[in-house]
DNA sequence: GGAACTGTAA
């Protein structure tokens, strides 16, 4: 069990509650850019006037061009090259090296940067926040290790708020989370924007515990308030780990600080309403949020999509294109998303090949992912494995993966051999592939086998990662690892368990062991399987929560066969609702039936 | 003149 060491308690009393009058409206009430002709214009005067030859004015002209719009950076470089001899001073240089820094081609803040130093220009404490910038989006991070060497060499280390949230930006996107966090550490003044860098930092590398634990210890060290940019990270890190009571709480904290409830802050917190299960929540907001765009969109569309509702989905989808708003490569996906879970196999087979046509949207791996999901759900392992033969894309090892769990479901042997050799081309040491490749020989009996397979992992230490679950109670979250006996209410855990195997068995439950290869007599396998981390965590549910409330549980791989039997049986017999997300979805189990109609 | 900004396959 991994538990916060303190917590943020959630005000489980207050109420879901939005206030509307919070609610940002629209953003088109801020000043535009200036447009492009504008520019010309303005530019046009100044020549005529011989103000341009004033390196103050021309700066300032050259800033407004080049980070009007990225469009307008060709335009900006023309100054360099001018044939009037117009002045560029430092704040020129700048201003190009951080429009390149937000534009489709960053490397050319750092080759603008050389020119600079070339020019015989010093970078001053401007400069190095951009190329940082920059340096962050590049794929080399020797260019920002670099940078950050001379930020040393200069003196420029510690001093800079900004060089220094920067720095904690570019190694917790590039280098590690682990470094950025020791900038943190050693900065001598932090500020909001270098608490938010290195939040969103924990939440990048998908560390969102600590994202969360950063924003307590934020509230702790006062008197610096989140805003808005602070939320989003930990809002999101809610939504991974399925933290309800928190995002409730968080979403409270919104309030109660009068942050803006703006689009994309408002999106966020959909997205987490909807991943923690709590879809009509994520509805309510979705309908009361005053400005949409294509995300606020995709994200209930998704959100629909993985709670099985896959009509209103896309209808939804259809209502989104009645506003104008013009979908986009992950809304396709959402709505392949929602066709895979309702079993809508010619509706995804349609959308998926006609979205070049219909949309203008190049299909992507996660839309390939998508469609090879739909098929293999659907027992459909052949076209599955055609079309991604077919594809121009190289397969990766999450599309084979997929395939690979539904030659398991729906026992093809055959094709499961071909997929875990295209698995092992990728990635020799696969976990996955050698425990399915185990299964599958299991499944068949092929015991000599399976011992074979067994002894190559022991020999090249390939372990699959343990199942783990997550469960919230009180505003702490709990996770257990399959077979895991570390937390402190261990006894009453088990304890429950056992009741939960008595009652189950009563109603004639079998444990469905065909998932479970590595213990050689049915006995221990049964055992195996009633240790699943999601049975440990609803035997805890059961144990810590008062009778009758909802237990939601966030599982990191797809629920077994077993637990979904168990789970339906255990929500009758307990008269609890039972939310589980697995990777894939959720599952709603009440009165002994789950709303994924056992199609997953 | 500057740093931090939400949603996708398994």
């Amino acid at each position: 069990m991994r538990a916060p060491s303190s917590t943020i308690t959630a005000h489980t009393n207050s109420t879901y509650r939005i206030a509307p009058s919070r609610i940002h409206r629209s953003s088109t009430s801020l000043p535009s850019p200036p447009s492009t002709k504008l520019l010309m214009q303005t530019h046009a005067t100044l020549l005529r006037s011989g103000e341009i030859h004033d390196a103050i004015i021309a700066g300032k002209l050259i800033s407004n061009i080049a980070n009007s719009h990225p469009s307008n950076l060709p335009y900006a470089l023309t100054f360099l090259s001018h044939p009037t001899n117009i002045p560029i001073n430092a704040f020129a240089w700048n201003s190009l090296i951080r429009g390149f820094a937000h534009s489709a081609s960053p490397e050319n803040s750092i080759s603008l940067y050389r020119r600079m130093l070339a020019d015989g220009f010093f970078p001053n404490n401007y400069t190095y926040p951009f190329l940082l910038k920059a340096s962050s989006y590049l794929e080399d991070r020797r260019v920002g290790l670099s940078l950050h060497a001379t930020i040393i060499r200069r003196g420029l280390d510690g001093m800079d708020p900004f060089i220094q949230t920067s720095l904690i930006n570019f190694h917790a996107v590039l280098v590690s989370v682990d470094t950025a966090r020791q900038l943190f550490d050693e900065s001598l003044v932090r500020d909001v924007t270098s608490w938010n860098a290195l939040i969103k930092g924990y939440v990048a590398c998908g560390q969102h515990m600590n994202a969360i634990y950063m924003f307590q210890a934020m509230q702790d060290c006062g008197p610096i308030c989140g805003d808005e940019i602070t939320m989003l990270s930990v809002v999101s890190a809610c939504a991974h780990l399925g933290a309800l009571e928190m995002g409730r709480w968080v979403h409270s904290y919104i309030e109660r600080n009068r942050l803006v409830l703006n689009l994309n802050l408002g999106t966020a917190l959909i997205n987490m309403y909807a991943k923690c299960g709590e879809i009509d929540s994520a509805k309510s907001l979705f309908w009361e949020m005053q400005e949409k765009d294509v995300r606020t969109w995709s994200v209930m569309i998704n959100g629909l999509a993985i709670h099985g509702h896959a009509k209103e989905s896309l209808v939804l989808f259809a209502e989104m294109q009645r506003f104008g708003v013009v979908p986009d490569s992950v809304t396709i996906t959402a709505l392949l998303i929602a066709c895979s879970h309702g079993g809508m196999v010619e509706r995804g087979r349609t959308i998926f090949s006609r979205m070049r046509m219909d949309y203008g949207i190049e299909p992507t791996i996660e839309h390939y992912g998508c469609i090879v999901g739909l098929l293999g759900r659907a027992g459909k392992l052949d076209e599955a494995l055609a079309l991604i033969r077919r594809s121009s894309l190289k397969p990766d090892i999450v599309l084979w993966g997929s395939l690979l769990v539904d030659c398991m479901v729906h026992k093809n042997i055959g094709m499961g051999e071909i997929v875990v050799k295209e698995i092992l081309k990728l990635d020799p040491s696969n976990a996955g592939a050698h425990v399915f490749l185990s299964n599958m020989y299991a499944t068949s009996g092929k015991w000599d086998v399976v011992q074979e397979v067994r002894n190559f992992m022991k020999e090249q230490m390939i372990h699959k990662p343990p199942g783990s679950s997550l469960i919230e109670v009180n505003g702490v979250v709990h996770e257990f690892l399959s077979g895991d006996s570390s937390h402190p209410q261990f006894d009453g855990i088990y304890k429950m368990l056992d009741e939960i195997c008595r009652l189950v068995s009563l109603k004639g439950h079998k444990p469905l062991v065909g998932g479970v290869s590595f213990d050689i007599n049915d006995e221990d396998r049964e055992v195996c399987l009633s240790q699943h981390s999601e049975k440990l965590a609803v035997a805890f549910g059961l144990i810590s929560t008062n009778p009758g409330s909802v237990i939601r549980i966030i599982k990191n791989l797809r629920i077994c066969r077993d637990c979904h039997a168990v789970m339906k049986l255990v929500s009758e017999a307990f008269g609890r609702i039972i939310i589980v997300r697995d990777c894939n979805r959720f599952h709603h189990f009440s009165k002994g039936s789950c709303s994924c109609g056992d199609y997953w």
